[in-house]
DNA sequence: GCCTCATGTCAACACTTGTTGACAAATGTT
DNA sequence: AACATTTGTCAACAAGTGTTGACATGAGGC
């Protein structure tokens, strides 16, 4: 790995963070490449700009190229990346870089189409049975309202919840998200 | 209403709406007396600053003496207040205003005690039978990624769903999270 | 050694932000 | 009319933002 590799990731890695923390407006450039020991100017160089340090990070939170495996259940994946079970702090997930950013008003549009491209098109596409579009978004808002009120909101009876009971609560959820009938 | 009575509610309606539009760190004063017709420095006069005009905001948005009447259905009520059929512009609905500055690294303390204060613990101390904490955590969790789903992410399953279907909907995921037994 | 290119450092830039204080205009009171 | 209080206007401020270009330092090839 060249030099130039390692504070080109350094910042990447920063950049997630800070984005998934804070969003898009709220990050500092000049905070960004503190975090990761690098001058500021070094963004611009590596990524043209905020926008395309943006743009690069974004891409890798939604590289999920399990969702198109045969082999495996498309929403079982969606539902594992998703609750992100690895990250040790999960203020800085994939959901939160999603949910922070999709109202702001200069990476709000990028967002959205990114995370249809990249993940609720093609959860449709291998779903089945009768109004998928419909149980589609319902389960969509599920996790994001499950995520909201556990990590954001704080809400007690799911912040406080332990892992064994917080999955419950989500699979009760799932489940009737999934088998809405119209 | 006296002339400085009109500047003032003229400047909280114009700050409701872009706090509700683009949070509180994105929202700008100039911007915001500007569509209120009124100059900057004003909200200074009137307010204090930038926070104190974000906390008479917020406190009108959460104001529900509704709740506690105790000849209504508290959870009624809530799904009334928070699916705003009244706001022809669910942008600045009193749902965005909490969830956009949840997470505001300055007022983002303010808002979920305002939230617990004004809402979550009434609506606890209304609700009976078991598992109240965990079944009012999945209710405002419902609640909120319905709204992001279809209003943020604009997910097309609910983004395009008729108040009707959308209507549906709502009632089966609450449903699902009020019945939860753990 | 010497040159070249990649990489990093630093200072300045134009701009926007929230806030303040001095001043003007308007309104009400005696 | 003359004064006092409220209300509004304007310009400036310090601080922070993203971005840029000139320069310094490093490593590898001839």
């Amino acid at each position: 790995m060249s030099k130039s590799e390692h504070t080109r990731s350094a910042l990447l890695q920063s950049a997630t963070r800070q984005f998934g923390e804070f969003g898009y407006s709220n990050a500092s450039l000049r905070q960004i490449a503190g975090q990761a020991g690098v001058d500021v100017a070094l963004i611009s160089r590596y990524f043209g700009g905020k926008l395309g340090l943006f743009d690069a990070s974004l891409k890798e939170c939604l590289n999920w190229p399990e969702l198109l495996d045969p082999a495996k259940d498309p929403i079982e994946t969606a539902i594992e990346k998703f609750t992100d079970p690895t990250s040790e702090d999960h203020k800085f997930s994939t959901t939160r870089m999603i949910i922070l950013n999709a109202d702001d008003p200069i990476v709000g549009e990028r967002v959205r189409t990114a995370l249809f491209d990249k993940l609720i098109d093609p959860l449709e596409a291998r779903m089945d049975g009768t109004h998928v579009k419909e149980r589609l978004a319902m389960f969509i808002a599920v996790i994001v309202g499950a995520s909201i009120t556990r990590y954001s909101l704080q809400v007690p009876g799911m912040a406080n919840a332990d892992a064994k009971m917080h999955s419950r609560q989500l699979r009760h959820l799932i489940d009737a998200a999934l088998s809405f009938k119209c």
